[in-house]
DNA sequence: CCGCACATGTAAAGCGTTACATGATTGC
DNA sequence: GCAATCATGTAACGCTTTACATGTGCGG
C-alpha cells in the first residue's frame, strides 16, 4: 500500500535500536522484520539521504580495511521526537488485506470446483511452512523468558504472527475437510 | 503494493459475474470487495481502456436521458480464459501483512509503556466495529443457506474474513488484559 | 432550480520492485 | 586468484492515491 512514509518511521524505530548502515537496514529488513515489511536497499539508500536533509538522522563514516566506507546513521533528537510521536499517534487505519489467494476464491463460484482442493492444499503448505518459520524464530528468540520483557514489542507481534499463521492453517483445513468428495 | 496486473484479474471477474460500467466497478471496489482490494476510478478508467485495446473486454454504449453515455463493458472470450488461468495458476506468494499498527508495537520495547494500553483499545475499538460490520454482511448475504452454494467463493472469503477479526479481537483483548496494572 | 448522486476522464506525486552498475573485503 | 559477501548507489517501470476537471440525471 502507499501509505504515508511507513518505511520512514521504520528506519528511526530500527535506528533507535541501534545506529546502522544502509546495508544492515537491508539485511534487517530481509530478516529480522520482514515478516511485517519490506523494503529493497535502492529504496532505503536514497530515503536515508532524503531523512538526513530533513535533520531526522545523521551519519559517520567507519572505513574497513584500507577504502571502504561505511555510513553508519544514528537518529537525531529530531529523528527520535518524530519517532515517539508516530508510535504514539492514532492507527485509526485498519491494515489493507491484500490476498491474492482470497481473491482467487471469491471468483470460485461452485463448491465442487475441480479447483479448489488444489488451491487450498498449496496455501496450507506455504502457510505451514511459514508457521513453522515463526515457531523457530519464537523459539531462537524468546526461549529465554527474560528476553521477552526486554524486546516486548517484538514478542507481542511474533505472538501476533504466530496466532495469525495457526488460524489461517487452521481455517485452510477445516474448509479443504469441508469440500465434497475430497 | 505493487503486485502484477491484480486489479485486471479483478476486473475480468467483477466483469464475469455481470458486465459493468466503470462507475459500477468503483462502487464494488468501495462496497463490496473493499474488504480485500481497493481501488479508486482513477485507476480503473484507464485500466478498462487498456484491456480493451489488449481484447479482454469490450464494451457498449447506454445512453440515460438524453445524452448521459454509459460504457457497459463484459469479458471477451479472451478476457474470460484470462480470468480462468489466473484462478486455476499458482499462487506462491504470501500476503503481505502491512499493519501499521503491529509495526508500532515493535518499536515498543517495555510492558509497561504507558502507551500500550491505549493503543490496544484504539484497535480493539476498530476491529470490533470492523467485525460488526462483517457480521451484518454475513447476516445480510448468506442468512438464506442457499445462497453459499450458489456463491461459494464469496461465503468463503466472508467467512475467511470473520474468522481472522474475530481472532484479531479475541488477541487484543487478552493481550490487554496480561497487560501490568490495567 | 438546487443538491446529490451518477458518470467519466486526466494529472501529478508518492510508493515499491526489478534491473542496472560499481567496487572492496574476506576466506579459502 | 576466485567466489561470496559486504557496501552503496541510480534508473526505469509499474502500481496506487490524491487532486484536478467536467458534465448529466433525478428527486424534492
Amino acid at each position: 500500500m502507499a501509505q504515508r512514509n511507513t518505511l520512514q518511521y521504520i528506519i528511526l524505530g530500527l535506528l533507535s535500536q541501534a545506529p546502522r548502515t544502509g546495508y544492515e537496514l537491508t539485511q534487517d529488513f530481509a530478516h529480522e522484520i520482514g515478516e511485517f515489511w519490506q523494503a529493497q536497499h535502492s529504496q532505503i539508500y536514497p530515503l536515508l539521504g532524503k531523512m538526513e536533509a530533513q535533520g531526522l538522522i545523521a551519519h559517520t563514516v567507519e572505513v574497513t580495511g584500507t577504502k571502504l566506507e561505511k555510513k553508519r546513521y544514528r537518529n537525531t533528537a529530531e529523528g527520535q521526537a518524530v519517532l515517539t510521536a508516530w508510535v504514539g499517534s492514532p492507527t485509526p487505519t485498519m491494515a489493507t488485506t491484500k490476498d491474492e489467494f482470497v481473491l482467487k476464491l471469491y471468483f470460485v463460484q461452485r463448491a465442487d470446483d475441480t479447483r479448489l482442493p488444489g488451491m487450498i492444499k498449496e496455501q496450507l503448505r506455504i502457510h505451514r511452512e511459514w508457521l513453522q518459520h515463526l515457531e523457530a524464530r519464537r523459539q531462537l528468540l524468546f526461549a529465554d523468558p527474560d528476553a521477552a520483557s526486554q524486546q516486548f514489542g517484538h514478542y507481542l507481534i511474533l505472538d501476533h504472527a504466530l496466532t495469525r499463521e495457526r488460524q489461517y492453517v487452521q481455517w485452510l483445513e477445516e474448509q479443504l475437510a469441508r469440500l465434497p468428495h475430497n
